[in-house]
DNA sequence: CAAGTAGTTTAGAATGATTTTAAAGTGAAA
DNA sequence: TTTCACTTTAAAATCATTCTAAACTACTTG
């Protein structure tokens, strides 16, 4: 387990941004490379697509925001990044991909990662017919003392 | 406890829509009386800002959108309903106030209230420091099979 | 009961996130 | 190379939600 690991990462960190589009299906532009190589690079963040033109345009790119927004869904589509389900008005995206769960801070919209061992989830309810558990995500909010 | 219960959905049902909102601080208007015979009569419902405007429409009255909006605000904030975490790009509100959680059918939208001691959230993670648990949402996506 | 006032409603405008349009550009297969 | 499906883009469109500012109304006080 540790050893796999251990090569997975080395694997992971070793591979191009083309070649992490490629395995993923995806063609890769020049547009999509730029996005991997802020996205894939084994940190995990929470962004939202104007945090990331924000990052594209501090790497010394640009990219125009519909395509930002294309990337994100074909991105997602293809599991190299998540949507976290939050009822803010913008949607936040996660590049840790691994079922996990988060801390809230409902005033500032901040999430922190818990990570799926840090909470028991052995009795959950029977799925309904038909249906398959696609992932489970736990948030738990937060509120200042005081 | 089973008294105790008994003697809360008795009272509840008895008091008015008036009394129910004077009790939760709001000013009974005509709109938030006609929002709340609609909204608080026990039944557990999910429901959208454009949801509510179209059952008023068809209980005979009309309201401003912008009032429908205003009044769940208000009626959200006193703790009336509550809103839900879920991705989607229209705010989603629950009739049902308790701690719950839900299935989430990511195609439809649709959501299915899972009581809370259906789940078993024994081992929560530390809370970090400054802050305290404003509610747990667990949230288990659903997917159809083949 | 008035009158006064803070809180509320409303139509319509504004905002902000996201999607669509349609035309120009590009990656990869042959 | 040629070809074509896929992609990018600026600009317009869409859609949910909030704001504005004027009219209204529920309660307080006299
Ligand atoms: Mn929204
Ligand atoms: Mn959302
Ligand atoms: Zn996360
Ligand atoms: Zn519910």
């Amino acid at each position: 387990m540790f050893i796999e690991n251990y090569y997975q990462l080395v694997y992971k960190d070793i591979m191009t941004s083309k070649e992490k589009l490629r395995k993923a299906g995806l063609r890769p532009t020049k547009q999509r490379m730029i996005i991997a190589n802020i996205l894939l690079d084994g940190i995990n963040r929470h962004f939202t697509a104007e945090n990331l033109q924000d990052e594209i345009n501090s790497s010394g790119n640009s990219m125009s925001i519909a395509t930002v927004y294309n990337c994100l869904k074909k991105f997602r589509n293809c599991g190299l990044i998540k949507q976290i389900e939050t009822s803010k008005d913008t949607a936040v995206f996660d590049t840790n991909t691994h079922q996990h769960h988060h801390f809230l801070n409902e005033e500032t919209g901040e999430l922190i990662d818990i990570e799926d061992d840090e909470i028991n989830l052995k009795s959950l309810p029977k799925i309904p017919q038909g249906y398959f558990n696609n992932g489970v995500e736990v948030l738990i909010k937060l509120k200042k003392q005081d």
